[in-house]
RNA sequence: GUCCCGUUCGUCUAGAGGCCUAGGACACCUGGUUUUCAUCCAGGCAACAGGGGUUCGACUCCCCUACGGGAUGCCA
């Protein structure tokens, strides 16, 4: 059968990590039954909903290649398909209006907390009869017998008895429609088949299944996320530091080291680690996701983004790390050998930004050595650098092999543990203790830059010893 | 408080009554390769929340407790 999915943000903060993996989950389960995902605004707050959230979103997901199959609609462009239906459900005398003041509502929510009872409406309202008027609200008559029976795809059978919940909220005072009827409506009006969201929806379906009986819309298909936590075991919220997908995009983890990420948290399809985005297509089954909530660690992103990123053939990790280059304003044009630098260098670190920080001392020329490198390395070994500077100076053919000689002759030459002769170097060179094989680093420098490296280093040397 | 959902190594997970001496991965530790770093290879540490049942047998089924999360809005 196909399957219609959404995905249904608020645009009332940046798109987190847990959000990417509902929409994920969502587009993953659409694109395995043949449907279509789609993307729906769901901005009738409108005090905290911006265009800006909705657009870091969209793009968000877009980077990620998460895109709706449709144009995304806004229901606070759609409030007279909402003001129809709720016509209708009024004529259906299965909606009430209702005066009850806040004032009202705080106190009876506080009276009923002291006697230990589930704060709820009392339905003080609710056979009154009551016209509309500038203070009123709309609420659901909301069955308060019985039970609500649902089939969720990851948890099974779960009940909510109706006396729980109470005659929510359908149209707010001032006339706008809240965020449950504008669900329901749109998802019939979408013809969505399956609702993929996180668990904290959960007692929402028993309220949303309530006002699709009511218009007498058929029943949905549930699947309730568990949560993505943070490291202090709470839902990863915007107050978390790193809550933007866009920060991770900046610290240069790849949107398909993200996807594969997110999708294994909650979720595994064997003992396959890395995977894509249509690996899942193939592979997921929604049945599978765990039921508990997962602790996103940082550590895993960056081992499945270092195997992303060993994934790529070359031209593409070049085209990646451009953008990050440019923030280090490193310019590959301005070597003729950047490839071989590139090449050398790529598996450095695991995220691009790393790998560009780490590119830094072969583009541009150092202004500073690292600390505690210098004084275990480059102070006593002036003598050193001299000898190497020397033999280096004399090679005819620039080219690894002949450095690699020259390495190994003065390290014999000299009688030297081979850290001693290398590190000085090493740290002259890029200015820390780090770097691929001394002989390929060499020659990844023109000869006349090495021995200007190597005098600088010297000149340090004498200035500060 | 009340209701709902959950609970296997530090973390993500495998496990659908005997295959479990509980498997894999990340992290961590120890070796090896690499002239350093990264990579890579080999090895190691480490978990069924607790208590009752059911059963010949329970990580797996049932109940209770504990703990965690979510909901309890004229937010979504």
């Amino acid at each position: 059968m196909t399957k219609i999915t959404r995905f249904a943000p608020s645009p009332t903060g940046n798109l987190h990590i847990g959000g990417v993996r509902t929409a994920l989950f969502n587009y993953v389960y659409a694109k395995q039954n043949n449907g279509k995902f789609l993307i729906r605004i769901e901005d009738t707050d409108a005090e905290r909903s911006t265009r800006e959230f909705e657009e870091n979103i969209i793009n968000g997901l877009k980077v990620l290649d998460i895109v709706s199959d449709e144009t995304p609609i806004r229901q606070s462009e759609r409030f007279n398909e909402y003001q129809e239906k709720t016509n209708e459900i009024i004529n259906s005398g299965k909606a009430y209006y209702c005066e009850c003041s806040k004032d009202r509502l705080d106190e009876i929510r506080s009276l009923q907390q002291q006697q230990g009872l589930k704060p709820q409406y009392d339905g003080k309202c609710r056979d009154l009869n009551l016209e509309k008027s500038e203070n009123t609200v709309l609420r659901l008559k909301t069955p308060q017998e019985g039970a609500s029976i649902f089939n969720d795809l990851i948890r099974g059978e779960v009940i909510f008895q109706n006396n729980e919940l109470d005659d929510l909220i359908l149209v707010r005072s001032d006339g706008s429609p809240t965020y449950h009827l504008c669900c329901v409506i749109d998802d019939r009006l979408q013809d969505i088949t399956t609702v993929i969201r996180g668990e904290d929806h959960l007692s929402n379906t028993a309220r949303q299944i309530h006002i699709q009986e009511a218009f007498g819309y058929p029943r949905l298909e549930y699947a309730h996320l568990p949560l993505v936590l943070g490291q202090n075991k709470k839902r990863l919220s915007k107050r978390d530091s790193v809550s933007s997908v866009h920060d991770y995009f900046d610290q240069g983890y790849l949107p398909t080291s993200i996807i594969n990420m997110l999708a294994r948290l909650g979720w595994s399809g064997g003992d396959k680690e890395i995977f894509s985005i249509d690996d899942l297509i193939k592979d997921f089954r929604i049945q599978e996701v765990q039921k508990g909530g997962a602790i996103f660690e940082p550590a895993k992103l960056d081992w499945i983004n270092t195997n992303h990123l060993a994934a790529l053939n070359f031209d593409k990790f070049k085209s990646k790390i451009l953008p990050f280059l440019e923030k280090f304003k490193i310019d590959i044009t301005s070597k003729n050998n950047s490839d071989d630098i590139l090449q050398a260098m790529r598996t450095s670190q695991s995220t691009l930004f790393g790998i560009a920080s780490d590119l830094r001392p072969y583009f541009h020329s150092i202004d500073s050595y690292d600390e505690k490198a210098v004084k275990k390395f480059l102070l006593n070994s002036k003598a050193t650098l001299e000898y190497v500077q020397r033999k280096l100076q004399a090679i005819e053919t620039w080219d690894e092999p002949s450095i690699d000689g020259v390495l190994s002759a003065s390290q014999l030459a000299l009688d030297l543990p081979i850290p001693k002769l290398n590190q000085p170097i090493r740290i002259a060179m890029t200015g820390s203790t780090k770097s691929p094989s001394l002989g390929l680093t060499l020659s990844l420098f023109e000869k006349d830059e090495v021995i200007k490296r190597i005098s600088a280093a010297l000149k340090y040397l004498s200035e500060n010893s």
